[in-house]
DNA sequence: TTAGGGTTAG
């Protein structure tokens, strides 16, 4: 090579250089990243030793000029994305180069800044709800490089060190605990705990590597909690206490949170009384933990522990609890926007609107931004209360005080967003008023400033699934529980399709719920189901690349759902194998698929499959549910033999025993109406339903549920049956009407255990014919059977 | 760095 073309090739690079730093100048990145993939090779030609040494130089320069503004906020939305992922390339190429050393490495700030973006971008894209079609041109999954790049940081592959061509062996002692804790942070918040583990995993086994402090404890317990995993919570916790980790109040916090999480309320609770009495907290072995050693001092509750409480005692408790704890609040002078939120949702929760409008009327914010630092853009704080007002009386077909809700906000300076928007389209929907639903979404856009979201479009459309106001005493009694859902008709099916549409022409991506919910509408609508057309709608969106369902679980288990649901057990059967690792809810579709199509056997033999022979060992791939239960127990009783009632029952007791599992709503009401056939139980059936009412006895009802008991209770009564469970709801009118008067009824008879679990109701004769045994004094009966007819909670009269 | 509050959902 001559001088000469020494010079034009050094030109060349110069010209070639300028120009990538122009192009990421105007954010041109993919040109930018073309042009110094050029650069990289012109480099890598490059023969003379120190000319090869210098461009390699100035190519590193250009690659780090690049990843600085690829790497830089914002991280949301798709061009952010594309942006980063290209970062990630340029570190790929620069790694994989034949750049002169230490050029072909990458500084540690380069892989700190990526780390931010991966992370940051990766949660948002969770919220936004994009589907599993993230992948980057090197094919890598963004949700892998966060984990990448801490391995590289651990082992040092790849990281350049201080001084170009040290020899001195490479150090992660600088990498920070709070680099982990923010990548723990944003798996923990994707509800991905499998890559929490690998981050804490490779925490644990790296030399030098920062050591699990209360910080990662509580992002770990946060991430669990989210998920209701109960057992993970506390192993934990255990793990913890095994390394000596001294809790402090974030992470108390935190797992007090973890606990109402996972339904836990005893476990919070006792958090929270060592938390609040200190010393003289009786729960010595939580407190001895909780107890710093050097202090002896132990964290005391702060306004968000009370608020995390509050939140348990909406979730669990009576709202008496509720009003009490918030009393305390208020005097401790610990009540904030929080606590007005969560009361008013204990409010809703309960059916108690005037309770829910007085918190509003007297704990209002006066909107100022101050209040709202660290939250959206100046919104008022207390929205989230109006929404869920909104929503309750939605929910409980009353819309005119949904709409006044509305005009109340509006009074009171209270903003909508488009959560309240949301409600409010699905308000309309509900109550058939589709063109005010449309409506509102053109208003929300241009009045409002909002934009709707695949959430807003699929309450739209499943508020349009659901039964119009004035249709619901048209259900036929197999719709007393929530697990059963009206089945929408074709129109309502069409003008949810329609929406559909509407959704996708505004450019909004349908995501897998969106899919799932439109699947299962088109397998259960009536008059006859139209599973094809749901399955030629799933490969429409496919080719078109628009929802991938392939490892979307939604999406196939609504598929196997409402393949059952259509008599179809063989398209139920090749979409459940489609699923690798189907997981409980699949399970349980298939089961039912089995057994709408009438092959129990297959449903059993499933069901040992997955959930183990049902002697609570460890053998089983997954853990049942009630659920899974439920619905073998139902195809068993419909068959209507003495066998399959036995196996019904060993099956109950299994649930009970080996699981440790017990009946909820769903299933009483399920079994009762199962079992209850013109007015007749049978005696073979009466073992069963008598120890399901009992277990069902510490049922919580609330307003929604009773609703639907009741509707169950009618469906039996209807059924010339007399069958009355015990309330102890006493806000609920009607039933506490009924049980007036059946405590007169039983006064009248002497009998006054009115405490007892469960009644049967009559007037005075017996309604509940016991097959066999109608003649016999009924007390003769029970003593038969070796029950004792008071603690058995079981009476027949 | 980490903790509390609202919409859809098999």
């Amino acid at each position: 090579m001559t001088c000469e073309d020494d010079k034009v090739v050094l030109t060349d690079f110069q010209a070639k250089k300028l120009t990538a730093l122009e192009q990421i100048r105007s954010r041109k990145f993919l040109a930018a990243f073309q042009s110094i993939r050029d650069l990289v090779v012109m480099a890598e030609e490059e023969e003379e030793e120190e000319t090869y040494f210098r461009t390699s130089r100035k190519v590193d320069q250009a690659l780090q000029r690049f990843t600085s503004e690829a790497f830089v906020a914002p991280y949301e939305g798709a061009a952010a994305r594309r942006r980063i992922m290209l970062g990630m390339d340029a570190v790929a190429l620069q790694l994989s180069s034949n750049l002169a050393p230490p050029y072909d490495t990458v500084p540690k700030r380069v892989y700190l800044n990526a780390l931010r973006a991966l992370t940051v971008m990766n949660e948002m894209q969770q919220s936004a709800g994009y589907g599993g079609n993230a992948t980057t041109s090197l094919g890598a999954d963004s949700t892998y490089s966060p984990f990448r790049i801490l391995q590289r940081l651990v082992t040092g592959v790849g990281i350049r060190r201080k001084e170009a061509g040290s020899c001195t062996a490479y150090s992660n002692e600088s990498i920070q605990e709070k680099d982990f804790n923010m990548v723990l942070n944003s798996f923990s918040n994707m509800g991905r705990m499998d890559m929490a583990h690998k981050i804490v995993a490779l925490q644990e086994r790296t030399e030098n590597a920062p050591p699990l402090s209360p910080v990662g404890y509580s992002i770990l317990v946060k991430g669990y909690g989210r998920r209701g995993d109960l057992r993970n919570v506390d192993m934990i916790v255990a793990h913890a206490k095994a390394n000596g980790i001294v809790p402090d109040r974030i992470m108390l916090n935190s797992l007090i949170d973890a606990y109402v999480n996972c339904n836990a309320m005893d476990k919070a609770k006792t958090l929270f009384d060592c938390m609040a009495k200190g010393g003289s907290s009786s729960h010595r072995g939580t407190l001895k933990w909780v107890r710093n050693p050097d202090s002896g001092e132990v964290p005391r509750p702060n306004q968000r522990t009370y608020n995390t409480i509050l939140k348990g005692l909406a979730k669990s408790g009576s709202l008496k609890e509720v009003l009490s704890m918030s009393q305390k609040m208020e005097m401790k002078r610990l009540w904030d926007d929080v606590t007005t939120n969560t009361l008013v949702h204990a409010a809703v929760l309960n059916g108690n609107f005037d309770l829910a409008e007085a918190v509003l009327d007297r704990h209002t914010s006066s909107a100022n931004a101050r209040a709202n630092r660290g939250r959206r853009r100046n919104e008022h704080p207390n929205v989230e209360a109006y929404t869920e007002l909104l929503d309750g009386y939605s929910k409980a077909s009353q819309l005119n005080n949904a709409l006044q809700v509305m005009q109340t906000m509006k009074d009171r300076g209270v903003e909508p967003n488009e959560f309240t928007y949301t409600c409010l389209i699905a308000a309309f929907a509900r109550h058939g008023q589709v063109d005010k639903a449309k409506k509102t979404i053109r208003y929300m856009t241009t009045t409002g400033g909002l934009k709707p979201t695949a959430v807003t479009y699929n309450a739209f459309i499943s508020a349009l699934l659901s039964l119009p106001e004035g249709q619901q005493d048209e259900r036929d009694d197999d719709q007393c529980s929530r697990a059963v859902l009206p089945a929408p008709t074709d129109d309502q099916v069409d003008e949810a399709i329609g929406i559909f549409y509407d959704m996708m022409r505004s450019g909004i991506r349908p995501n897998d719920v969106t899919l799932a919910t439109l699947i299962i509408a088109l397998g259960r609508c009536r008059p006859a189901p139209r599973i094809e057309e749901a399955k030629e709608l799933v490969g429409k969106l496919e080719k078109n690349g628009i929802v991938s369902y392939k490892n979307n679980h939604k999406v196939v288990t609504a598929l196997v759902q409402s393949c059952g649901l259509s008599g179809d057990i063989n398209g139920a059967l090749d979409w459940f194998r489609m699923l690798k690792r189907p997981d409980l809810v699949a399970v349980n579709a298939f089961l039912d698929a089995c057994c709408r199509c009438g092959y129990e056997d297959v449903a059993m033999k499933t069901f040992r499959h997955f959930f183990g022979p049902g002697d609570g060992g460890s053998s089983a791939i997954l853990q049942p549910s009630v659920i899974s239960f439920s619905i073998l127990i139902r195809a068993l009783l419909k068959k209507d033999t003495v066998p399959a009632s036995e196996d019904a029952q060993i099956l109950y007791i299994e649930m009970k025993d080996a699981q440790k599992l017990f009946p909820d709503q769903a299933m009483v009401d399920l079994v009762l109406k199962t079992v209850i056939r013109t007015g007749k139980l049978q005696k073979k059936d009466v073992p069963l339903v008598a120890s399901i009412v009992r277990d069902a006895k510490e049922l919580e009802w609330r307003p929604g549920q009773l609703e639907r008991r009741r509707r169950a209770i009618k469906a039996v009564l209807s059924s010339r049956s007399r069958l009355l469970s015990v309330w102890n709801d006493e806000d609920d009118d009607i039933l506490l009407r009924e049980i007036k008067s059946e405590d007169t009824l039983l006064k009248r008879k002497g009998w006054n255990k009115v405490d007892s679990g469960f009644r049967l109701w009559g007037g005075g004769k017996m309604d509940i014919q016991v097959e066999g045994e109608n003649d016999r004094p009924v007390d003769e009966f029970l003593e038969s059977k070796g029950w004792n007819d008071m603690e058995s909670g079981f009476r027949i009269f």
